[in-house]
DNA sequence: GTTGTAGATTAACAGTGTTAACCATGGCCT
DNA sequence: AGGCCATGGTTAACACTGTTAATCTACAAC
């Protein structure tokens, strides 16, 4: 097996058992009886080698995003299904979760944008959902991509509030959860009542 | 002045011009001429320091929030304004915010419990003008606390998104803003045609 | 005048990412 | 066969990091 494959694998399960912030490359190396430098002989530093294992981790995140987005429902109830298996992932495997989406990738922007589309796989299933929706005018939101990252952006700011511990203790983590959910999928849906009709 | 506040200060403005990532204690003590175990007297470790910078900028935040909340106008608008004004806080100051709310505090719930009010007090205003709403009948839910978590957990979503640059090239910034507040804001209202009613 | 203590220091430990210089092995070309 | 050179590895070293232990200094209290 290459050596690359193994330092991956080695990173993966560190990551998984140790957390990100003791994740270093002596360990690393160390665990799989090799000098550190060789590390950077298949990886240009530390940084790029996270790209990598982020990369395993949307893949991952993805398949189980699409197991659920093959499945045969209502746009509305496709969603809530996503929404709920989405948070599910983050809280299962949080060190995993972190790693996706807590580095912040400050040279990212000049990566390969090839690289991205397997990233992107999981929005452009979101906003197919939701395409389908607005072709049955159930929909708020002309623009499906753009609907699909505001409903991604807010399923991880609940995720990651869990996660970080931010949540109030007075606030029962299961009934944030599903108060939450009822309020995105709540969020995108036609209101054919308008506000203004309370003034 | 007391060395505390000048450690305080130094590590707010070396955050500001630098980074989470490269804030250090020796450089801290460097930049204000004392060593780096002089820093140890007043702050237990580094962690207990980083909580302090913490408190610090949850109290700009709520004061920026709390002009909003103070303002005379309906829930709903109040609510939207809110938001606008949380997300553009994040972005404004993105060193400030990252160190508010992307630092996993490990050993935060050991925290002496009356250091949190502060930090609660945001979601009481926000938990406030939503009871208001409740009222007046606009709203879903009727755990105003929970729905305030709700909303802050999916700005602290969109914001942070924005700042770990993972949103969509193709998505405009201000277009994938403007929505995710609307979705918001749709989220939390009452939707008198149900979307039982499509089917 | 001694004692105690609060606040600072230096030296050291164990660890980090990363680079430079070096070395071995094996395939290719003349 | 002998020389060449790339590939994949090594060791040593640099410049950092957070943190602790031991020490020193100055000042207040009895």
């Amino acid at each position: 097996m290459s050596l690359r494959v193994q330092i991956l694998e080695a990173g993966r399960r560190m990551l998984l058992d140790e957390g990100f912030d003791s994740l270093s490359m002596r360990k690393i190396a160390r665990e799989i009886d090799v000098s550190a430098t060789s590390i950077y002989l298949h990886f240009k530093n530390k940084d790029h080698l996270i790209y990598s294992l982020i990369e395993e981790g949307i893949g991952e995140l993805n398949r189980s995003i699409r197991r659920i987005a093959d499945l045969d429902c209502e746009p509305l109830q496709k969603i809530e299904k996503i929404a709920r298996s989405y948070i599910a992932f983050g809280l299962d495997r949080p060190q995993e979760y972190e790693v996706i989406f807590m580095v912040r990738p400050e040279e990212m922007p000049r990566y390969p944008k090839e690289k991205f589309r397997k990233a992107r796989l999981g929005y452009e299933m979101l906003a197919s959902v939701i395409r389908e929706g607005n072709e049955k005018d159930y929909f708020l939101e002309p623009e499906p991509l753009t609907s699909a990252y505001a409903i991604w952006a807010q399923l991880h700011g609940v995720t990651s509030v869990i996660l970080n511990k931010r949540l109030d203790t007075r606030v029962p983590k299961n009934d944030f959860i599903t108060h939450a959910v009822n309020q995105i999928t709540n969020g995108i849906q036609l209101n054919r009542s308008s506000a203004a009709s309370y003034e």
